[in-house]
DNA sequence: CCGCTGCATTTGTCCTAACAATAGCACGAA
DNA sequence: TTCGTGCTATTGTTAGGACAAATGCAGCGG
């Protein structure tokens, strides 16, 4: 099928060897951003490892390590004897650690927020089990209408442990939670998701302009940090017709 | 927090040197396994990478590697300086590349499926895009009924491409899509998955046990060989109080 | 008491090196 | 022709070493 190897070394040329950038990750993002923009068309092959290594002056491990990180995103195939490819396969962006603000402003769209309750309330024995505090503890609960270009498209319900207590309205209409929490140092390290469907309940038709008892996408996650504490709980739903959950496995 | 680091090495007393399983493979799923079974609690701090090697007779890299592997499933966290921890959180099986029957299975359930139909029909212009296939040509359309103890749950609709055409209804009521696949030495390198929500159609409800009209839950897939190849392309929909999807997401 | 400096610990990155395992191909024997 | 054998190319695994960077802590000075 393919006979020439290509490698196209001048996507390299400003490798920045001091800074703190590591090498593999400015290989693996100019070679992402490469396929993706088509430079490297799918697929095609790439040199084998050793003299990719030799074309850049580096070491085997370290070219390894950038193509590894692409195989994972389903970019790339190794094959043991024959060499490396490019996926022919259109791969689409996965289930990352984002949030739907960020994800609708890198798509162009202009996503707003309006803050339909945000209290301060009592747990009770689920939301006390889900932020893991005792139940009858002083919880924050925010409920948002998240809009893109006008247009409903989510309602979001999140739960936070008492350490957050002094948020306000003007700070999630402008910033987004994650954007906010990420501000005060808070970073999340692991998050468990359930993607499930239901109908709608009480006054979500209205906020998300459907008729009564159609269904909802809906999506539950529990975050954490590094510590292993419970940083935000929350139940999302979604309209259907405007939204949906992409993923891209790759076997191994 | 916690002071003393622990490493139960007598669960490495029989690593085999010589076999074709990967060393570092042989540690991580052991130490998956002592971790999930709570051997090792939660919040536990392990040894670090160079004793762990001394204790084992192994080099640093292959340590590390093992430990990758868990850290990219989220049973682990790493931090400079500090050292590497079992999460606190519980981790969920992240969705994975495996069939519905097996998930099943695993879970200790019974999995049955009826055969509702298996045609072979020219691709209409959405199948022939789907499968990369010219439209016109003769495809494989099944489509099947799972139920796990009984209870339908989902209804599986999947499409393939024309070298598949000798599979028949019994290949399907006992062995499953995938593994039937797997038998023949197909495997899946990348699967590309879209998970929405919409209300049943035309008989989906009987079949089902639903009411008219109420919600599903709705998987598409496209399945790719390592050579970029379309080996199979469904459309699911379960039922949304008995299934969901979950997943583990693990910054980086 | 508070803050700063320096040290020890630990993971993060990068290097060189070697051998194993697999796939494809050319070539030769039956 | 056809099958197998061996060669070559390429990735997979493992080793061992070096330095960088981040974290926590003890000790010191203000």
């Amino acid at each position: 099928m393919s006979t020439e190897p290509v490698w196209p070394g001048e996507l390299f040329a400003d490798l920045d060897r001091s800074g703190p950038i590591p090498l593999y990750f400015q290989i693996s993002s100019r070679l992402e951003r490469a396929i993706r923009d088509g430079i490297i068309p799918a697929g095609a092959r790439l040199e084998n490892e050793i003299a990719i290594g030799q074309h850049l002056g580096l070491s085997r491990p370290t070219v390894r390590r950038a193509i590894q990180e692409l195989v994972d995103k389903g970019l790339l195939v190794r094959r043991r004897g024959i060499g490396t490819q490019v996926v022919q396969a259109r791969v689409s962006r996965p289930v990352e650690l984002t949030s739907l603000q960020e994800d609708l402003t890198r798509a162009g769209h202009h996503p707003s927020t309006r803050v339909l309750s945000l209290d301060r309330i009592p747990a009770d024995e689920e939301a006390a089990q889900r932020l893991r505090v005792a139940a009858g503890t002083e919880i924050t609960r925010i409920r948002r209408l998240r809009s893109a270009d006008g247009t409903p498209m989510a309602i979001l319900e999140n739960l936070l442990p008492p350490e957050y207590a002094d948020i306000t309205r003007d700070d999630l209409e402008t910033h987004g939670l994650y954007e906010m929490l990420r501000a005060r140092g808070i970073s999340i390290k692991i998050a468990n998701q359930t993607i499930g469907a239901r109908r709608t309940h009480s006054d979500e038709h209205e906020l998300l302009d459907l008729a009564k008892g159609s269904p909802v996408l809906t999506m539950d996650r529990v975050a954490f940090d590094q510590g292993g504490s419970v940083i935000e709980a929350g139940h999302h739903c979604y309209r259907p017709d405007l939204y949906s959950f992409e993923t891209t496995l790759v076997s191994r």
